[in-house]
DNA sequence: CAAAAATTATGATATAAATCATATTTTTTC
DNA sequence: GAAAAAATATGATTTATATCATAATTTTTG
């Protein structure tokens, strides 16, 4: 019932592209390229972190990242985001220009860090770009509040058939991928401990709906995965 | 230490009430006031319902709102607004003007409803409204984050610690006040079964934290309750 | 390339919280 | 204002998942 009414929707770990940069005119995007740096990460570096005074917005031109937040007492990947991506728009907020989350790099990265007072001015000057960055903030908040949800109605089986699926549809964009994530934080992105998610996936591979080889996970039967996140 | 950084942000039921209004010109708002109808709704009465086209922003001059989302499964309450916020900002985004949420009035409710395209028009024709828009919609995906965050972070008794603690600080504004929800609401609001909240609110109430009395509830040991929901 | 460190794996045990069952109290309804 | 329904309460039992322990791989590092 739920996936007739949003089946788009059914994977809780989305990626909304961004697509505000293609309203800018030739002169506003000179301005952007203007305040703009490009910097390369490598990867397992850190592109911000949680807490620190945020002084740019993020655009990641290729590579892939996870958002995370974390304590003393553990952390949760908010998401993990492939090129085309925007990071750190709740800086935006004002009053508040800090990091809510750290961002890491899974692979080496190119992203473009665009100063915020840049960003901001261009909110104000270009009311087809702020309509996109009203877009992305509707978007992201949605597919956080959709994700949370899941976490609360789901269970472990669920909760990885969901991820799994999520990254081999959204992320990786196919049914065999090299697998970048440790089981450690895959325990992250889905809310449990390392020792279980060896063990339900484990249990996936014993039951012949994803195969593993080294690094390389691949799906067998999504339809099954697909019924287990939604059921499960 | 995350407090230290963040304390205002202990409370994961935080409400952003509207400013945005006040950015607008004498002659936007006569706009505003022409494309709006002003409802009252009465005590348990459904203000919207997910999954139902949008064709209206919701602001809610005063009265007492839950957001939750639902399906066969369960439900999950999003967060508690008092007058002055705004319901169904997510519903601007272009292409999917579909409510992600339910709202239901936990008292008798007076709402404006905005015709969407006449705010959707204001964005685009005022920057400034524009950009407390985004405010707006920064801060939701900010208390979102951090709200999902504590809850694979934290058990039930800090769950439950934090709930209350937010329901008297942010919705209420008193340490005892007339308690609106039942023990199932509380539940979903706290993530767990209303058995389970029934049990926890009598062990704080045993313990000293809180007193009940009919439909009253007065937090008696707040520093007490906020350490639980701190390393709960 | 050997040593150290990190990751993956599996089993045994503990535990938080759900589920089930039943009773009491409060609220709603006719 | 009596009957029905809903909400609150408490106990017994089950279960999903964490925790603890230990071993086998794989990866990293000097």
């Amino acid at each position: 019932m739920k996936k007739e009414m949003h089946p788009h929707n059914t994977c809780t770990l989305g990626m909304a592209v961004a697509s505000c940069f293609e309203k800018l005119s030739d002169e506003e995007m000179r301005l952007l390229e203007e305040n703009l740096v490009v910097v390369n990460y490598k990867k397992g570096e850190i592109l911000c972190k949680q807490g620190t005074l945020a002084s740019h917005i993020m655009y990641l031109c290729c590579g892939l990242v996870k958002i995370y937040m974390e304590n003393d007492a553990g952390s949760l990947i908010l998401k993990v985001l492939p090129a085309g991506n925007i990071i750190g728009l709740t800086a935006l907020m004002d009053g508040a220009n800090v990091f809510r989350y750290s961002a890491y790099a899974y692979q080496d990265c190119k992203v473009r860090l665009i100063d915020i007072r840049t960003f901001k001015h261009l909110i104000i000057k270009n009311s087809a770009f702020a309509n996109e960055v009203i877009n992305l903030l509707c978007e992201n908040l949605i597919q956080t509040q959709i994700r949370f949800f899941a976490f609360t109605q789901k269970q472990s089986y669920g909760r990885l058939a969901d991820t799994l699926i999520c990254l081999a549809c959204n992320i990786f964009k196919k049914d065999e991928f090299e697998f970048q994530l440790t089981r450690k934080e895959l325990a992250e992105l889905t809310g449990m401990t390392t020792e279980s998610v060896i063990r339900l996936l484990s249990k996936f591979k014993n039951d012949g709906l994803i195969e593993m080889e080294g690094k390389i996970l691949r799906i067998k039967n999504k339809e099954k995965l697909q019924q287990i996140s939604d059921f499960g």
